[in-house]
DNA sequence: TTTATTTTTTAGTCTTGTCTAAATATTTAT
DNA sequence: ATAAATATTTAGACAAGACTAAAAAATAAA
C-alpha cells in the first residue's frame, strides 16, 4: 500500500478529525481542516474508496477503515518521531519544528523511521505529550483531562497541549508551561471562565478559558 | 528561489554530468542519467533556462548558471549530510542509505540543515568521501587521483568511491575497502589491467580495472 | 556532398491534484 | 410543509511533469 503525500494527508486529517477513527467525517469540515475546496475533497475521498482506505456515502461523508487508520498511524507515528528528533536532537524550540515535520513525515522507509525510533530510545509520547504509535501501529492510550475539569488547589502534571499554534506554544513556553511541568488551579473566574494558575510553584499567573481548553492534564509519569 | 523536487533533480544531474558546472550537458545524455525520456528533459530544460538556472540553446545542450550552481550546491550539501546522518547516527550500512537520502534532499528548511549541519560536527566529506558544500555553498576540493595511477608498493589512503552502486559498495565492504583505509598495489597485470593490492595490511586480493577505476586515493587527513 | 544515422525537438495525450461555477441534496427555519 | 440556507457533488479547466510518435536538425559515412 504505497500513498502518495496528498493521499497521507488526508488519512491524517480524517482521523484526527473522526476522534480517532471513530465517527464520520464531512466534506466541508475536511476542506477546512486542510485548506482546500470542498469539491477537491470530494474527488480525493472517492479515490481513497475506491483503495478501501475510507467508506464513502454521498452526502453522508467518510469514516475511515481499518486499512485507512494503519496508514495514518503510519504517518502519525513518522510525524511525531519526526518532531522528537527535531526537538530532542538537533534543539528546535518548541513552536518551531512542525512544518518542517510535515515535510519529513512523507519520507517513505520502514527501515528509516524505524532506525529512528531506535536511535530516539523508542519514546512513547512527543513534544506535546501525544503518543507515538510503535511499529506496529499500536499505542498507550492515556488519560488525559481538560486543565478547566482540575479541583481547585489540587496538583497536577501538564500532559499535552492541544492545537499547538505557534503563537499558542510561544505563549505557554514564556508563562512557563510545558509538558511534565507541576501545575495548580489557585482561583477560578466564574464570570468568564479564567482561572488564575501557579506552574511549578512559582508566582501566580491568570490565563483566559480560551487557553485553559488547550491544556490537558495527566497522571501518567511522563518521561519527556 | 524555491524550487521543486523535479527541478532540484535535474540541476544536481546537470552540475554532475558536466564535471561540476563547467562544460555543457546533451538531452540524451541527461535523459540517460534521469530515467526520463529525451522529450521531457527539453520541456524541463526550457523551464529552467526561464528561470536562468540554465543557458540553452536548442540543439546544444545546456550549461548551469552560477544560480543554477549554488541551487545545486544545496542540494547536494543537503543529500550528503543526510548521508551522513543516515550512517553515523542511525547505523544504516555502506549501500543502504542512497535511496532514503534521495527523498531526504528535497526538504525544505534552511535552518533544518544548518542545525542538521551543528550535530553532526559540520563534517567536510560524507561517508563516500565527497566534500560537502558548507552553507555559502563553498567546499574543499581535493586532490584525488584514480588507484591505478599509485605506483606499485607505495602506501595510500582511500579518499572516495565514485559511483557507487550498492553493488559495488557491498563488495568493496566485503574485500575490506573503505574510507580511510589504507592501501598498497603490489602488482600489476598489464594485459587486462587488474591490480593485487593490499588492503590495511592484510592478505593481498586481485580487483579488476572496473572496480580500480572507481576507487580514488588521497592525501588529506580524513576525519571519517 | 549526398545519404544514412543519431540526436533533439514538436505535437498531442495522460495522470495527479487542484480550482471555480453551477447543479443538486440535505437541513433548518418559518 | 414549504421556503431559505447550507452542504455536497458534478462539470469543465488548469498546471506540473511525464509519455509516445512523428518531424526536424545535426553528425557521420559513403
Amino acid at each position: 500500500m504505497n500513498l502518495s503525500f496528498s493521499e497521507e494527508n488526508y488519512l491524517k486529517a480524517i482521523w484526527h478529525l473522526s476522534d480517532d477513527g471513530r465517527k464520520s467525517v464531512g466534506t466541508n469540515e475536511l476542506a477546512t481542516r486542510l485548506g482546500t475546496a470542498p469539491a477537491s475533497i470530494t474527488d480525493m475521498v472517492k479515490k481513497l474508496s475506491s483503495k478501501k482506505l475510507v467508506r464513502y456515502e454521498p452526502y453522508q461523508g467518510v469514516k475511515i477503515t481499518d486499512k485507512g487508520s494503519s496508514g495514518a498511524l503510519l504517518v502519525i507515528r513518522k510525524h511525531r518521531l519526526w518532531e522528537t528528533f527535531l526537538v530532542q536532537k538537533l534543539g528546535f524550540q518548541w513552536d518551531e519544528f512542525h512544518e518542517v515535520a510535515e515535510q519529513l513525515e512523507h519520507i517513505r522507509s520502514d527501515e528509516l523511521i524505524n532506525k529512528l525510533d531506535d536511535f530516539l530510545g523508542r519514546p512513547a509520547f512527543d513534544p506535546h505529550g501525544h503518543f507515538i504509535p510503535d511499529r506496529n501501529g499500536r499505542f498507550q492510550q492515556v488519560n488525559r483531562s481538560p486543565l478547566s475539569s482540575l479541583d481547585t488547589d489540587v496538583l497536577a502534571v501538564v500532559g499535552s497541549i492541544r492545537n499547538g499554534t505557534p503563537e499558542l506554544l510561544q505563549y505557554l513556553s514564556r508563562i512557563g508551561i510545558h509538558i511534565g511541568v507541576t501545575i495548580k488551579i489557585t482561583e477560578r473566574r466564574s464570570f468568564d471562565g479564567s482561572l488564575e494558575i501557579v506552574v511549578d510553584r512559582k508566582n501566580p499567573v491568570v490565563i483566559s478559558r480560551e487557553v485553559s481548553q488547550n491544556i490537558f492534564i495527566t497522571d501518567h509519569a511522563d518521561e519527556s
